[in-house]
DNA sequence: TTCGCCATGTAATAGGTTACATGATTGC
DNA sequence: GCAATCATGTAACCTATTACATGGCGAA
C-alpha cells in the first residue's frame, strides 16, 4: 500500500480530520496547536501544501467555497481513513526522539562556565513549568468531554514527562554539572 | 554573530569535536550514535556535508590524509569553540519536541480497533524497555570514566524518560482506551 | 471607510533523507 | 587472492521552513 510511504506531517492532517471533521488549513492550524502540535509540531506553511497531496491521492476530498474567502475545506475519505488505520496498524515504528535544544546545550555545556549553565538550566525548568500548566489547564476540559479516550491518554504521558522535566532542570540549576 | 543562525546539527558537530577531539565523519558517526543520538540523531549523510560547510565558515579545520583512505580528519577551532559557546548561552531555545511516532499513533487511533491498540502498545512498551536496558548499561560506564558530568545529566533524563514510557505503554497495554 | 487582525495562499530556499557508487582493510 | 565488512563520499530528491504577498472581515 502506497499509504506507508506518506510522511508524518500526511498522517497528521489525515488524522485530525478523522477527529475533528471537515476543515479548512485554518481549521487544522488551529486543532494542530491544541492538539499533538505540543509534540510534533510543524509549521502552516505545510497545512495549505500536505492537504492539496492527499487530495490528489484520493484520501482526502476538497470542496472549495463558490465565494467569499474561497475556503478549501477538506475531508476525509473512505481510503483516507483506511490509510490511517493502516498507518496505526503497522508495524513501523521509528523510535521516538526527544529533540530536545536544551538538552542538547546541556550535553555539550563543558565549555561554557557553570553561570550560563545555570541559566540554562532555569530556562528549561521555567520553560517546561509553563508547558505543564498548560497540560493542567487542558487535562479537566478534555475530562468533562465525550469520546477523548485517546487524546487523555496522550495527554497523561505529556504531563509526566512535563513533570520530570521540571524537576530534572530544577535539579541542574541546584546543582550544575562542572567540568572536572 | 552568524553563529546563531546555524541549524542544530552543525551545533552537534561543534560539540562532537570538542568533547571527544578531532575526528573523521565517520568517527562522528560513531560518537553520535553512542551519545546524544539517542535524543537526537541524523542521518550520516549529513557528518560529510556539515563539517565542509563549518570548515567553509572557520569554524573548524580539515586536515586529509596525503594517501590511502585520504580521510578528512576535522578539528574546531577556537572560532567554532566560541560559536558553541554562544550558542549554549543564547536564549534562543526553541522548545523540546517528543516526536514520537506511536504516541502520534495512539492519538488517532480510534478508527482501530481495541487489539491493534494494545498491539500498538506492546510494540511500544517493548521499543522503550530496550532503549531503557540500552541506558542501563551505559550509565555505570559513563560513571567510571572521568569528566562526563554532562553526559551523565543528560543521561539521567534519559532513563527517567524511557522508565515512564515503558510504564504507561505497559498501562495502555493493559487497559486500553476505547471509542465511546 | 479605514485600520488592524484574521486568514489564505505561493515561491524560494535550506535542510534532511535516500539511493547510489566505490575504495580500503581485514580475515580467511 | 577473495569475500565480507568497514568506510567514504556524492547526487538527487523530497520535505520542511522562511519569506513574501494579498484578501476578507469586523470594529470603530
Amino acid at each position: 500500500m502506497a499509504a506507508a510511504t506518506l510522511p508524518h506531517s500526511a498522517y497528521v492532517v489525515l488524522g485530525l480530520l478523522d477527529v475533528y471533521g471537515p476543515g479548512t488549513p485554518y481549521d487544522l492550524k488551529r486543532w494542530l496547536e491544541t492538539s499533538v502540535g505540543y509534540f510534533w509540531s510543524f509549521p502552516r506553511a505545510q497545512l495549505y501544501v500536505e492537504p492539496q497531496r492527499l487530495a490528489d491521492l484520493g484520501l482526502v476530498d476538497e470542496v472549495r467555497e463558490p465565494s467569499g474567502r474561497r475556503r478549501r475545506r477538506f475531508s476525509i475519505t473512505p481510503a483516507g481513513r483506511q490509510a490511517l488505520r493502516d498507518w496505526i496498524s503497522s508495524d513501523e515504528s521509528p523510535p521516538a526522539e526527544l529533540r530536545d535544544p536544551g538538552l542538547l546545550k546541556l550535553f555539550f555545556a563543558r565549555p561554557v562556565d557553570t553561570a550560563a549553565v545555570v541559566a540554562l538550566a532555569r530556562a528549561n525548568a521555567a520553560e517546561h513549568a509553563q508547558r505543564l500548566s498548560a497540560y493542567e489547564r487542558i487535562l479537566p476540559e478534555l475530562e468533562r468531554e465525550p469520546d477523548t479516550a485517546f487524546a487523555l491518554a496522550t495527554l497523561r504521558l505529556g504531563l509526566r514527562h512535563e513533570q520530570i522535566a521540571v524537576e530534572f532542570w530544577q535539579e541542574i540549576a541546584a546543582n550544575p554539572p562542572r567540568a572536572q
